[in-house]
DNA sequence: ATATAAATTTAAGCCCGCTTAACTAACAAG
DNA sequence: CTTGTTAGTTAAGCGGGCTTAAATTTATAT
């Protein structure tokens, strides 16, 4: 059987264990907080991308302006989000997440990835070396395939 | 810096990158075939665990098992899943995926997978080794984390 | 100025998944 | 055989998230 394929299946799997094993990670950590993962996601979107209005939240969750305005609302309710008005468009709003919304992902980021963290630490100064020269290449070529 | 804290780091972020492209992926299939994402959930774990009974799957949920009962019997009645009697302890059920379920998934996961194939592909011969390599050291690392 | 478009919000209603509680059927043990 | 336990189902009700429709406020264009 051809190298190419091998390689891929491998890298399949270690995906999949990576993605029940973070997925249920996640799902357990939202439910502790009384989250809902719709909830939860909003929150990470924030996290990752910054903040941004109530429709960038509508195009990027593929939900009607209603519905995010009704999620975002529960989110500034629980104080997880500020909402302010935009001052260079006073229709539009200005999401960002609180301090305490910070806090909570933070946690929750850390909590979902330290076992990767000791996975890597319990790796060998070498394998670690292999391991960083691999996750280069993946990345690098990600990267080309987004264009 | 250190190295370990570095490659910890890049692996977060291409699990991360990972997750989001993959869970995109996975909510959009769910869409389009009518499904919600809890009622997928669960024919995903029939097709990677296996036929099992009601019971397994409350408990893999962590739900009641009425909410399991109802959650399955709209999976029988769309015709993803064949719900027996089973023949040692005809109080329980034997749940398992039928033909049209497992097609129904196999669609999603080639789906989903086909552009970490695509990656794969575009390595060169050299690159391929690397990442392979990389992968057996991560896999093993994990599956000696595991006891 | 006035008409149109855009960014939200609110309200009404639907579907879904979950829970509790009550029920049936089958096994297990005295 | 009776008592207790286990597997699963059904019904009622709750809350969540989604949608459509209508309203409000602010920007934009003619």
């Amino acid at each position: 059987m051809p190298k190419t394929l091998q390689i891929s299946q491998t890298l399949r799997e270690w995906m999949d264990a990576f993605m029940h094993r973070s997925m249920r990670g996640w799902a357990r950590f939202a439910k502790s907080t009384g989250l809902s993962m719709a909830q939860f996601s909003v929150l990470m979107q924030l996290y990752h991308k910054g903040a941004c209005g109530m429709s960038q939240i509508s195009e990027r969750f593929d939900v009607t302006p209603a519905a995010a305005s009704q999620l975002v609302e529960k989110l500034v309710q629980a104080g997880y989000i500020e909402r302010a008005e935009d001052p260079s468009d006073r229709r539009a709003k200005l999401l960002k997440l609180s301090p305490a919304g910070t806090k909570l992902l933070e946690e929750g980021v850390s909590e979902r990835y330290r076992w990767l963290d000791d996975l890597v630490r319990s790796l060998s100064e070498e394998e670690q070396v292999k391991v960083g020269e691999a996750l280069e290449i993946l990345t690098r070529a990600a990267q080309k395939m987004e264009s």
